[in-house]
DNA sequence: GCGACAG
DNA sequence: ATCTTGTCGC
C-alpha cells in the first residue's frame, strides 16, 4: 500500500470528480416528477454520516426511507464504519459515498421494494467547486434521483456570504420561498431556501442527479416539518440511538409496519 | 498573514 | 461532523 501526499491525492480526486461529471444528469427523469403534487412518488429516502465527539474515524452510516406524502419511518439502517479517507472540503464525496452506497446496496438486495426514489442527501450537488458534490457523486454511482440539502453557504463560483445575500435572506417572507445562488459565468446552480416559516436561516438546494432544480426545491420543500427536512432530520435523529446503543461491527436494519410496530428483521448478537 | 473550509 | 443547557417566545 502507497500512501499519496494530499496534494496527489487531490489531483486524483479532482479528476475522478471531472470524470463523473459528465454522467450527472441535470433533468426530470421520473414520471412523479412531473406532477404538480408528485403523484407515484412513494418512498423518499435520507442519509447521512454521524462521528461521536473526538472520534473523526469511526461513524455511523446512516439510510432512512420515508413514506411519502406522509413521511413516515418505513426503513432504517445503521452501520458502524472505519473512514480511510480525510475530509477535505470539496472532496466529502470521497469519504463518505463508499458507506451510503454500502447502505443503499444493503436495501436492495434484502428489500429491494423499499428502494427510495429520490434521496436527500446533507450536502451539496452541483452548487461546488467544480458542479460535482456529495449529493452528484452518490447519484451518479447509485443512479438514484439524489437532491443536495447543504445547511451552511458554501463560497464557491462567486457566490458569497456578504451583504448583499444577507439581504436576499432577509427577503424570503415566509416557507416556500427562494432565491438562485448564481454563479460568476450565469449558471444558477441551487436556490437558497427558506424552508419552513419559522425558519430564517434558508437550506441550500442544489440538483443532485436525475431532477430539475424547480422539482428538487418544491420536493425538498414538501419534506420540510422543520427547518431540515425529514428525512435528513430523521436520519440525524436515529443515527444518535444507534451510534451509543450497539457494537461497532454490527448492521441493524428495521423494517416499520403500516401500524408504527417496529419489528427487527435483522439482530445479529 | 488572513480568511475560508458542504460534512 | 462535534462541543450542549438553559432560555426566550409563540
Amino acid at each position: 500500500m502507497s500512501i499519496l501526499p494530499q496534494e496527489e491525492l487531490v489531483k486524483k480526486w479532482e479528476s475522478e470528480q471531472a470524470s463523473l461529471r459528465q454522467q450527472v444528469v441535470e433533468e426530470d427523469t421520473e414520471d412523479w416528477q412531473r406532477c404538480p403534487d408528485f403523484t407515484g412518488l412513494e418512498r423518499v429516502g435520507g442519509v447521512d454520516l454521524s462521528f461521536i465527539k473526538g472520534d473523526d474515524v469511526n461513524a455511523c452510516a446512516q439510510l432512512v426511507v420515508l413514506s411519502y406524502p406522509d413521511l413516515e419511518l418505513l426503513y432504517e439502517d445503521s452501520q458502524m464504519v472505519t473512514l480511510t479517507a480525510p475530509y477535505i472540503s470539496g472532496f466529502l464525496a470521497f469519504r463518505e459515498t463508499p458507506y451510503l452506497l454500502e447502505a443503499l446496496q444493503r436495501l436492495e438486495t434484502t428489500q429491494p421494494s423499499l428502494l427510495p426514489q429520490v434521496v436527500l442527501v446533507d450536502g451539496n450537488g452541483l452548487f461546488h467547486y467544480r458542479e460535482f458534490g456529495l449529493a452528484c457523486h452518490l447519484g451518479v454511482l447509485s443512479g438514484l434521483p439524489c437532491i443536495g440539502v447543504a445547511k451552511n453557504l458554501l463560497q464557491v463560483q462567486g457566490v458569497e456570504k456578504n451583504e448583499k445575500h444577507q439581504s436576499q435572506i432577509a427577503s424570503l417572507q415566509k416557507g416556500g420561498e427562494s432565491f438562485p445562488l448564481t454563479s460568476d459565468s450565469g449558471k444558477v446552480l441551487g436556490k437558497a431556501l427558506r424552508s419552513s416559516d419559522s425558519s430564517t436561516k434558508p437550506v441550500y438546494v442544489s440538483v443532485g442527479h436525475k431532477i430539475s432544480l424547480d422539482t428538487a426545491l418544491r420536493l425538498t420543500h414538501s419534506c420540510c416539518r422543520y427547518r431540515v427536512p425529514e428525512p435528513i432530520r430523521q436520519v440525524h435523529t436515529h443515527t444518535h440511538t444507534h451510534t451509543h446503543t450497539h457494537t461497532h461491527t454490527q448492521s441493524n436494519t428495521y423494517t416499520y409496519s403500516h401500524t408504527h410496530t417496529k419489528r427487527a428483521t435483522q439482530s445479529p448478537d
